[in-house]
DNA sequence: ACTGGCACTCACTCGTCGTGACTGCCAATT
DNA sequence: AATTGGCAGTCACGACGAGTGAGTGCCAGT
């Protein structure tokens, strides 16, 4: 059974092991802080947490280190969430607001995130769930090929390119005046819908018009579907991979399992969302706690922010399981508050 | 001086060196090579090689590697460009024809690129220096926040966002009405234009209207004037980084400062801008060639492609000197090809 | 110009050994 | 019952040294 006290020694041996990357000895225990007991006690503390899991002795006669299990007790009890530095809400607060776009921010946020914990950062690109066609625009850039551009309320811009009917079939040329035609047309239709409602509109529109324009609005129907399609899944920012290889130590093999798994983003943004928020509004996963086997040995911190649209976007950080939690659990906090309220409308 | 045969020592040293990572002494080449003469003969012109600087030995009595000369030598003059095998050629087509947009069809290109070379592939997003104003949308995202949308005639969309004085100040307030006003006004001066004149146009048209529009389209005019000098900077897509840590072994230091300057992408952009092809539509940067210090122990191969509007973008890779330079020039070459084709409208 | 032979160099491997930082356990103490 | 000092035991780690072998440079002979 752990008591009290040796709840206490897990801290230390937590604060201790993530500052020096060495394995803690109860000497070094009694040194470093004052428990007031001898290291005999400390000992049989230790042997109690080993028994428990929390801890491990990397070999037979050496100092003790956290198990996942270990971590994951100290960041659910133990951690206090240390507060900031003056200079690193400031920091944060300049950098941020320089931003001019929505990408623009995200693109910041990420790399500050990165910088200020010294950690691969993080970021959701929020997807707009529910927003209203504002204006559609099409572009020929050459006799076949047509990009569609698709403006919504809530400030996204999606764009794609559509190959049309070769021209020579006659009747499915495609000049300034029938796009401009077209253009009126799909507009009419479109503006104010819901974006969800935009490809069964069109397959309407399509059956009113003479089969020469049909053709032309069918296919911008078919990509706008597609775009519509491609938000659902969302992007992922990502920065400071550098700071991987400045941890490399803490990875017994290599990197290169965690590298791999970054760049496969789809499935790192599936983990990362669904990684479910406790009530400090932050999310741990802890080493092979994590479903990824090249993540068995990072720890990921999620956080949750809200974009200017109201729905809930995931900011977060991965690095080696010895990192310091306390401190970036703060930065993530801090970080999400600050870009959700500079993404709120006030 | 190097004889002619010592050129083909040099040539056996690249090729072996490159394919074991051990350095390679006179015997391996015998054994390997048919040179037709012994080993001493060897020996002689490996130390002509090594007094012009193209090889070194690692220790005093080990076999040579190239050195930054020595490839650079192998590059101009002994590597033949190797052809892609069919099964590489058949990759390129089908993994490119399915791209969608521009911005998804250099997203599949990077990657690929990655995969074929095994190291980590760069593409420039290109610029559209001459493009002339198709649309200027204007969407009202709160009371003070206005997305401005620029579509050009090139198929690129820019977007940005504005803050407007706060709209306590009566004669300010900003309503979809006054927007629609301003909308109009704003594409009657614009479209058709060169995106080089939009400031000054709009600032004439500022001059011609009421201080309370006055304020908005001015602010709309720096909005898009920053939007066209973002532009002039362009953005670059990386993949592959995971490759680095594959290759690990080849960078005597670490690759922290690799992962660093690549992180760094304004730097890397402009270094991989300024590189001159040559006639076969390549460049190569090795070792310390390079200006910059982090990219010391790598090299870096340069491609150019045409996008639809015609102007040269790069695409390239980026490795341990210690690369196949024959196979991955083929790759980059190959792949730089596919994409103009791709763009390029027929 | 090429070759065989030979002395020499030096990184690398492998065992041994000593050292020191630990632990676990136990009997004594509070 | 908790704590303590003491002590034997374990084991990673670094240093040292000898042996090994790949590879070189040089030279005299063809």
């Amino acid at each position: 059974m752990v008591s009290e006290r040796g709840l206490d020694v897990l801290r230390a041996i937590v604060q201790d092991y993530v500052a020096s990357r060495e394995p803690v000895g109860s000497k070094t225990i009694v040194d470093r802080y004052s428990f007031g007991v001898s290291a005999a006690t400390i000992r049989n503390d230790m042997a109690a947490l080993e028994e428990d899991g929390l801890i491990a002795a990397p070999h037979t006669s050496s100092g003790r280190i956290p198990t996942d299990k270990g971590y994951r007790m100290f960041v659910d009890h133990l951690a206090e969430v240390r507060a900031l530095t003056t200079a690193q809400r400031l920091a944060i607060r300049t950098f941020l607001e320089e931003g001019a776009d929505l990408d623009d921010v995200l693109a910041r946020t990420v790399r500050m995130l990165a910088q200020l914990t010294n950690q691969v950062a993080l970021v959701q690109i929020p997807v707009v769930p529910r927003s209203y066609v504002r204006h559609v625009e099409l572009v020929l850039l050459s006799p076949t090929r047509l990009l569609v551009v698709l403006i919504t309320d809530a400030g996204r811009v999606d764009q794609r390119v559509v190959e049309l009917p070769h021209a020579d079939q006659e009747q499915h040329a495609v000049d300034d005046a029938v796009l401009a035609e077209v253009r009126t047309r799909v507009n009419a239709r479109l503006v104010g819908r819901l974006i969800a409602d935009v490809a069964p509109e069109l397959d309407a529109l399509a059956e009113e018009l003479p089969p020469a324009r049909r053709v032309v609005v069918e296919r911008i129907a078919a990509a706008l579907a597609a775009t519509v399609d491609d938000r659902r899944q969302d992007r992922l920012l990502l920065a400071g991979t550098a700071n991987l290889a400045r941890t490399e130590r803490d990875f017994p093999g290599s990197i290169l399992p965690v590298l791999e798994t970054i760049e496969e983003q789809v499935v790192l943004m599936r983990l990362f969302r669904e990684m479910e928020l406790d009530d400090r509004g932050v999310s741990v996963s802890i080493g092979r706690e994590n479903p990824l086997v090249g993540l068995a040995e990072t720890s990921i911190l999620a956080g949750g922010y809200r974009s200017s649209a109201g729905e809930v976007a995931r900011i977060g950080v991965l690095g080696p399981t010895r990192m310091d939690y306390s401190g970036n659990i703060a930065a993530v906090r801090a970080v999400a508050r600050y870009l959700s309220k500079l993404l709120g409308e006030e």
